[in-house]
DNA sequence: ATGAAAGCGCTAACAG
DNA sequence: CTGTTAGCGCTTTCAT
């Protein structure tokens, strides 16, 4: 940026050859084009003395690829622990000699439109498109033209592959993870589908594990006693706690479907007196920092954002020129991190047998 | 990226001019260069027309700025609230029509030359470099040779422009939301300036908060009675606020040095049956979801992140070209959240007056 | 007021 | 095996 910049001519004219030789050096194609032993070292030690760094938008004028990619999320680095999809989408395009562009709409379209635009006018290799949770949703429209892959967005109609967490298999599970312990009865869920009015039907990560819970209890004739919808945040966690509790319920798992509702629950749990796991298992999904911080830890089924960013752009990077052909949905593994907070049921009156 | 590119070519040529008219036009110095408005007409339709989008590549080389930054870290982006940084940065890039390259070193420093190089080769403008925390440390010698602004890093042989947050104003301010509730007396502090073995004479954040603290209740003729040194992790506030009970102290005030430290306070006031805030009040750093998902919701002083890399980048944007010349460091203030953790003392015994 | 021409730094035919 | 040449798409003198 200060430095007068070195250049191919300069590093070829101090070794004494042609400019194309000491590209063909440089990118590694010596040996292929048939440079001279001496040739390449003279080009090499030139460029080594001038401390020669190629100059890669000149280099993409020509190639037409940048080594740059774009990462346009609605919401992706404020949302706490989603950073890992940044995270798991840099490492990949390291890993591919690319760099990342990071952008953020807030949702709003105009802003993604442009967005959009602004990284395709500098010639993107590729773009993500990722939105903070999983849902049924409309992806831009232009990205269907361009090399792109989808995190979370369920769009019908795109052609691009979609990668998504695996909800039902991570509620399958979060039951079994139940299920091992010995708890087969007095199960409830908080949060449920989240089906409420602002999600009228559930949210698609909730109708989800829903599904994956309840097929696996039913593999051991079990159930759910209650499910209570709500909104995923602490407050409604320690409400539904609460009213379950006053209403004479007497929980002996509780699934929560995530961490915060989980420490809501923890909170009313622990005003009644109620211990966890002595008194209440609990089992939850994201696997959030949070769950760590709980006492005892929670045992909660990761959302696999890292792997959601990688597996996204290594897509991208590794797909075939793949034109109106069938792409495939991408169901990433939910793995379960285990904390203390389920305990073994004690087979009461059963002692003897 | 797969529809054949209109260049500017194209443009000129369907509207009859040559290709630096259009150029002119289409740069919006058409009226300065003083093209025949008629003329102006015709590229703008053609432009439209043909769905004409510059090539950034292309012009980047021409004019070597690419309206691209670089923003490289140690873990901004898995670093949960962190990830403010990056949207302040990207808010501030956009603004001013520059895209971002975020990047992650991962603390390694191998990672970290390769990663700078990696954007320096893309002819970036200029690197934004943020340490997770605020701490003395040298920051990457290339830096200086560029245009560049450093986050958190506190490397005093360093002539970029240093942004830190205001830790000792925001100890005083923690210190004052208690004594402005009356809380004079009493008053523990957890965590204290991270004074341990691992960071022995304790970490900035840590050192500058405590300054703050102690100076301002001066100011009142107060003091602290006890501060803990420890980890600013939860297990840390939990132990450290159950040994302070078990030793008979009996807090009327707890200044947690993060929000982490507060939630573990809070399991052990809660085990032990002590109401926040009505018998301990607590405030703390950070400003986290975690404070606002506690019950009661936490009183915590910001750290202000989105800030921190909105003024890095329009430091840098603005920056001119200064050269050698001293870069002033910026403090930025760290805004106090009211929760409801903090409850006035009742003057015991003054009841009468 | 507009056009011709040069060149940013690099790659890739094509000659030799 | 190596050098010459011609662009990639754009900006920017410099003539006209």
């Amino acid at each position: 940026m200060n430095a007068p910049r070195v250049t191919l001519a300069n590093v070829a004219l101090r070794a004494g050859v042609s400019r194309s030789t000491a590209s063909f050096v440089m990118s590694g194609r010596g040996a292929e084009m048939r440079i001279s032993e001496a040739a390449q070292q003279k080009v090499l030690k030139a460029a080594a003395d001038l401390g020669y760094r190629p100059n890669l938008t000149a280099r993409s004028l020509r190639t037409s690829k940048t080594h740059t990619i774009g990462l346009i999320s609605d919401a992706i680095a404020t949302t706490p622990f989603a950073g890992e999809v940044i995270h798991g989408a840099l490492d990949a395009a390291l890993a591919h000699g690319h760099l990342l562009f990071v952008a953020e709409t807030a949702g709003n379209e105009a802003v993604e439109a442009d967005l959009i635009s602004e990284m395709l006018d500098r010639q993107v290799d590729g773009i993500v498109y990722a939105t903070m949770f999983t849902r049924y949703q409309k992806a831009p429209a232009v990205l269907s033209k361009v090399q792109s892959v989808l995190i979370n967005c369920l769009d019908p109609t795109s052609s691009s592959p979609r990668i998504v967490p695996d909800e039902y298999q991570g509620g399958r599970t979060a039951a079994r993870a139940l299920a091992d312990a010995g708890h087969l009865n007095g199960i409830y869920v908080i949060g449920g589908r989240h089906d409420i009015p602002k999600t009228p039907g559930g949210l698609y990560a909730g109708v989800n594990r829903m599904r994956g819970v309840e097929d696996e209890l039913r593999t051991y004739g079990a159930g759910v006693v209650l499910s209570y919808e709500c909104e995923y945040e602490p407050a409604f966690g320690y409400k539904a706690t609460t009213e379950l509790l006053s209403d004479g319920h007497r929980p002996r798992a509780l699934i929560c479907l995530n961490d915060r509702l989980a420490f809501g629950a923890y909170q009313a749990l622990g005003e009644r007196g109620m211990r966890v796991p002595e008194d209440v298992s609990v089992v939850s999904f994201d696997a959030s920092d949070l769950a760590s911080w709980l006492r005892p830890s929670l045992t909660s089924v990761a959302l696999p954002h890292y792997e959601l960013g990688k597996i996204a752009v290594t897509t991208l990077l590794d797909a075939p020129v793949r034109k109106g052909g069938e792409s495939k949905d991408v169901l990433v593994p939910m793995p379960l991190h285990e904390g203390d907070s389920i305990a073994p049921v004690t087979p009461v009156g059963q002692i003897q047998e």
